[in-house]
DNA sequence: TTATTTGCAAAACCTTTGCCCGCGA
DNA sequence: TCGCGGGCAAAGGTTTTGCAAATAA
C-alpha cells in the first residue's frame, strides 16, 4: 500500500541527517507526526507520546521539535491566538485554511499566489526565504458554530 | 498639507465611537499610533507613552489596544516569534513584509492576490472572514546582515 | 568512556486579571 | 454622584533553561 521507503529507516535517516542522536523519544515523536492526520500543539504531541511510550517529558517535546524543525523535517506553525502547532514536512508547499467554527485545519497549495508574493517582493527589491498565508474562514452558507471538536481531519486543495 | 479633519477631534470621534470615556491616557496612545511610522509593540508604546505622559501602566496599554482594536481603530499583528505589534488602522488593508536582516515592516497591497484568495476558499467551500499574509525577506543581492535597527519605516507598494 | 539528551523544576516571557482608588461624565 | 478606567502586583499560559542523572555511540 505505501511505496515508501520504510518509515522506521526515513526516521532514522532524519535524525542521522540532522547529526543528531537516535534516542527513543525522537523516534516516538517522529513517528507521531507522520501519523498525524491534524496540527497538534505540543502538550497534545506530549499527551500522545506518554500514551505510545510512557515516558516523555513536555521539555523534551519542545526540545525535539525545536531539532527537527532546524532539520527541515518539521514545521511549526503560529495560528492566530492558538499554542503553536506543528506537522511534519511535506511537499508540495501549501498555505492554512483555519476554519473559525470547528477549528479544523485545511491545507491547499496554489502556484499562482506564491508566483504573485514573490514578483511583489521583487518589485520592491525583496526575495522572499519564506512566507505564511493563512485564511480564516467560515463554510460558505453556515449557519453558525456547531460546537468546536479539535482539528482532525485534513484537506488538500491544489491550484 | 493634511486634508483631515483634525487629528484630536477624529481621535475624540474614535473614542465616542467606540463607546467609551476619553481619557488622557487613550488620547496619548492614539495619539502615538497615528504618528507611528513603524509596527511597535506593546513595550515601545508603553516607553513612547511615559516620554510623553508620564504615568500609564503596561496594563492599560494593552487593555487600550484591546479597546480600540474592537473598536477598529487598531490592527494587532503577531510576526514569527515577536510579541504582538499594533499599528492604526488604515485603508486600503495591505500586508505585510518583514526585512528579516533589519526587522523593518514594509506594507504592500495585491488586490489580485486577496482576489485568488477569495476564489481559493470558494471553491473549498468557505468564505474569508479575516487573512494574515507575511513575507518574510531578505534584500535583493544583499550581502548579508547589517544590523538590526527598530523598525522605523515604511513603505508602500501597491499592485 | 564521554559527549549528548533527558527529566524535573524553576525561570522567562508576554499578556491578562483582581482589587481598590481616582477620574470622567 | 456613579461607574468606568487606571495602577499595581499577582496570576496565567506557553516556551525555555540550569543542572544532575541517564544513555547513545
Amino acid at each position: 500500500m505505501e511505496p515508501q521507503p520504510d518509515p522506521k529507516t526515513r526516521m532514522l535517516d532524519a535524525l542521522r541527517a540532522a547529526g543528531v542522536r537516535v534516542t527513543n523519544q525522537r523516534m516516538v515523536l517522529l513517528g507521531l507526526l507522520a501519523e498525524a492526520r491534524d496540527h497538534p500543539d505540543a502538550a497534545e504531541l506530549h499527551r500522545r507520546a506518554q500514551a505510545a511510550d510512557g515516558a516523555i517529558s513536555l521539555a523534551t517535546v519542545y526540545r525535539t521539535l525545536a531539532v527537527l524543525q532546524r532539520a527541515g523535517v518539521v514545521q511549526r506553525h503560529s495560528f492566530d491566538g492558538d499554542s503553536a502547532r506543528f506537522e511534519q514536512a511535506h511537499e508540495p508547499h501549501h498555505d492554512h485554511i483555519v476554519d473559525l467554527d470547528t477549528g479544523r485545519i485545511v491545507e491547499f497549495q496554489s502556484d499562482k499566489i506564491e508566483r504573485l508574493q514573490r514578483q511583489i517582493a521583487a518589485e520592491l527589491g525583496f526575495e522572499v526565504v519564506h512566507h505564511r498565508l493563512e485564511l480564516y474562514c467560515r463554510r460558505t452558507g453556515a449557519s453558525g458554530p456547531t460546537g468546536r471538536n479539535p482539528a482532525t481531519d485534513v484537506a488538500t486543495h491544489s491550484s
